[in-house]
DNA sequence: GAGTGGTCTAGACCACGCG
DNA sequence: GCGTGGTCTAGACCACTCG
C-alpha cells in the first residue's frame, strides 16, 4: 500500500480513500494480515483519523475488513454462505450448527403476536438459540412458539433452560410444517445480540424474521440476527453455492 | 422531543442519543414531517454535531429516518416488503415494476462469468433494469444474459437501447426456467447505482444475487441492489404479508 | 503499561435544493 | 442567497486487549 496522494476531484476523500485501500488489500494483503494502526494510516495517506475511519467503516460493513478494539484491523475472509431455509434449515430436527440456548414463557412483543396472529396478552415460549459457522458465531435468534402449537407442554415446569427449550423444539418437530414465509431486512444489533455476535451495540446485521404454519394457523415465530459484515444469506434449493466469493469485489467495484 | 439531558452512563451518548430520539418519534412525530435541523438538534441535547450526527446515521439506517442534502430530515414510512422471487418475480413476463433501461454486449466481470460457468472472453448481453415501488426507485439491477441462452439474437443489431433489452427479455421469457439461486448480503451502493436509487454513494444496499437455470446450464445472473434504507425483502409463497412493520420497533428495541 | 480501536469535541468549509 | 445535510480537521480522552 503506497503513499499515494489523493487526486483533487470533487469525489469525497473518504470514498478515493476506500477504494485505494479496497485496491490494496486484493493485491497486497492475505488474509488474515494485519493493517497499520489507524493514526499511522492516516498520516500515510495525509487525512485526519476521522476521514481515514470512514473509509475503513465502509471496508468493515462490506465485509472486507475486522476491526477489534485493543487489537487491530485485519483483512476479512470472504464471506460465508449461510443457508437459510433452503431444507426447513430452521425447523427443528436439524440442530445443524444451531445451538440451543435457553427457553422461556413470556409476552411476545406485540409485533410479534400480530405475525403469530395471537392476542398479544396471550405468554408464548421463548427459545433462543444461536447459530455457529466455521467457527464464528453468525447468528442469534428469538423463536417465539405459540401454546397452542405445543400443548403437551402446558403441564410440564422443566427448568426454564436448555432442556425445557429441547423440549419445545421436540413438540414443534412433531407439527406438520405447511408453509413459511420469509423477510429479510437491515437493522443493527441490540445490546444482547451484539454481545452474543461478538460485535458492539449497533453493528450491523440482517434481520430474518420468519413465519412457520402449521395445523392452518401461525405456529411460531423466528426473528434471526445474522453478523451483516461475515454472512451471505443463501436461499434455493440448489444446496451448492459457494462459488460466488472474494472476486465478485470487481462485479461491484466503482 | 424533550430538552433530555443525557444520563452519566458508559453507554456511548450516540446510543442513548438514538434511543431517545427513536422513541421522540414513535410518540411526537408523524410520518413525513420534518425534524429540527443538525445543529438545532445537537444544541438542544448538548452535544457536538458529529455525535448527533451518528445517532442519526442509525435511525437512516434502521429505516425510521430520511435526510437529504439540501433539504432536512424527516421521518420515513415504514419499510415496504418487495417480494423477491417469489412467482418467478424477475423472470420477464411479469414487467410488474420493473423498467426496462438499456442493454449493451460486453464482457461479464471475472466474478459474473463464473457465476455464469462460462468463459471470462466470451460476451453477454447486459440488460439493466430498474424497480420502481410505491413511487419510489427501490432496485437498480444489473442482469447479464448468456448469449447461448439467446441465440436469436445473434445477427440482431437493434441499437443499444431499450428495444433491444425487451428483445433479449422476450427471448429470455421462451426458455423453461428450471430453478434459480439466490444470495442476499450487505453491500455498499456503486456511485452509478447510488444515482438511480437516488441515494449517496456508499449508501448501504442489499446486494441480492440470482442465478436462473435453464436448458441444463446457468442462462442468466441477476445482480439487484436493493436500497436497504426504505426496502424489506419478502420470500415465500404466500404473497400477502405487509402486516409485519411499525411496531416491530418494540420487539427489536433495546 | 503500551498500543489498539471507539467516542467525542468545536470548529470550518462544501454541495445541494429551493425560493 | 440562505439553509440544509455532507465532508473534513486536529485534537482529546476512553475502553479494551495483551504481553
Amino acid at each position: 500500500m503506497g503513499t499515494t496522494q489523493l487526486e483533487t476531484v470533487p469525489e469525497p476523500k473518504y470514498w478515493h480513500l476506500k477504494n485505494v485501500i479496497g485496491e490494496a488489500l486484493d493485491s497486497e494483503f492475505s488474509i488474515g494480515e494485519i493493517l497499520p494502526n489507524e493514526r499511522d494510516l492516516a498520516a500515510r495517506f495525509g487525512v485526519a483519523r476521522a476521514t481515514l475511519r470512514q473509509a475503513l467503516e465502509q471496508l468493515e460493513l462490506e465485509g472486507r475488513l475486522q476491526r477489534r478494539r485493543g487489537v487491530g484491523t485485519t483483512v476479512a475472509p470472504p464471506r460465508m454462505g449461510v443457508a437459510v431455509g433452503s431444507p426447513r434449515q430452521n425447523w427443528p430436527g436439524n440442530d445443524d450448527d444451531w445451538r440451543t440456548v435457553d427457553c422461556m414463557q413470556t409476552l411476545a412483543p406485540v409485533a410479534v403476536a400480530r405475525l403469530l396472529d395471537q392476542d398479544p396478552a396471550r405468554t408464548v415460549h421463548l427459545v433462543r438459540r444461536s447459530r455457529v459457522s466455521g467457527g464464528q458465531p453468525v447468528a442469534a435468534e428469538l423463536l417465539y412458539v405459540t401454546e397452542s402449537a405445543v400443548p403437551e407442554l402446558s403441564g410440564i415446569d422443566a427448568p426454564a433452560g436448555p432442556a425445557r427449550a429441547r423440549a419445545v423444539l421436540r413438540e414443534l418437530h412433531r407439527l406438520d410444517l405447511e408453509g413459511e414465509d420469509r423477510s429479510v431486512e437491515l437493522a443493527s444489533a441490540r445490546a444482547d445480540d451484539a454481545k452474543e455476535l461478538d460485535r458492539l451495540p449497533g453493528a450491523p446485521v440482517l434481520l430474518v424474521t420468519t413465519r412457520y404454519f402449521a395445523q392452518g394457523r401461525t405456529a411460531a415465530v423466528s426473528m434471526a440476527t445474522y453478523r451483516a459484515d461475515t454472512c451471505r444469506l443463501t436461499f434455493g434449493d440448489t444446496g451448492d453455492v459457494e462459488i460466488h466469493h472474494g472476486a465478485e469485489r470487481q462485479a461491484q467495484a466503482s
